[in-house]
DNA sequence: TACTAATGCATACGTGCATATGTATCGACT
DNA sequence: AGTCGATACATATGCACGTATGCATTAGTA
């Protein structure tokens, strides 16, 4: 029966280990940019216009508040990014690329997407749309998982 | 050309979202028995005595030793984990489960099990086969690709 | 208009992971 | 036996993520 499977041995824990190793893979090319990889989907988000505000950011990189604030910060620390106080909104921020990480966003992807072609060695295209595809499944049922117990988060439109 | 694809659709992002959804709702079943995911791998290995020392459990839960310390060092103080001297190597502490653990961690493991099938609902049997397969050759890539930069870290022989 | 609810942030704290570095012990070799 | 490199562990520091709270502002409503 292949219910006798360790538990070492199931998707959860493989998920994790090879997302730890695409990070760490990803995190040693993109240190020559001063990028990180949780600084993508803000980097991201901002070059395309789809967020302007910490909340919004935080919402659309599927995190927190609270950390989405430190990554800020540590992002403006860097000069990756501007906050200025946002005339219409006396709580908000409005949150804008530099020049510097911005005229670097567009060497650091396709140094991202390379890493993964190199992760992905081996795999016929057609695994890898398929890997895609069950990656993109399995998201939805987490999300309808964690829509369960706990309020939801975010707006339950997955990109 | 699929190679227009957003930096956010890579494999290496999905499998990004896919691990911290998977953790989450891990941990929360998890929780009830004072488990955390991190602590599965130490739980494990000792259970099967596949390790008896830190730099060994390190080593099988493929983290740093740091981290390993941290991690047992949490686990003794909330009753999980025991460490005594190694009478052989004034170094080295024994490492062991309490009774505690040890009753725990069938139940654990079943509520872990049963988790993974709520994430894969709706996938076929062969689909499953085949993500855990990919996931394995991907893990494999990174490794590969990880042993080139800095020293290797891992026995690189993975179950 | 005044009060209340919702919203946007900040802070505090715990966890998991990483690197860099120090300390103590062990083993091997002169 | 004494010395030196390897080994096991500890500590310090930083980042990413989460929850729990508190505060200020905005907005909705009586």
């Amino acid at each position: 029966m292949s219910e006798h499977r360790d538990v070492l041995s199931t998707p959860g824990h493989l998920v994790s280990l090879v997302a730890r190793g695409f990070a760490r893979l990803s995190e040693a090319r993109l240190k020559p940019f001063g990028f990180g990889v949780g600084h993508l989907p803000v980097l991201v988000a901002l070059r395309d216009g789809k967020a302007g505000t910490q909340r919004d950011l935080a919402r659309f990189a599927r995190v927190e508040q609270p950390p989405m604030a430190q990554m800020l910060a540590r992002m403006e620390r860097d000069g990756l990014v501007r906050r200025t106080p946002d005339p219409a909104d006396g709580r908000s921020h409005r949150v804008a690329l530099t020049e510097m990480a911005l005229s670097c966003l567009p060497e650091a992807t396709a140094v991202l997407m390379q890493g993964n072609r190199d992760a992905l060695a081996g795999f016929t295209e057609a695994e890898a749309e398929q890997f895609v595809d069950l990656l993109a499944r399995l998201l939805a049922n987490l999300d309808r998982l964690a829509a369960k117990g706990p309020g939801r988060r975010w707006s339950s439109a997955v990109p």
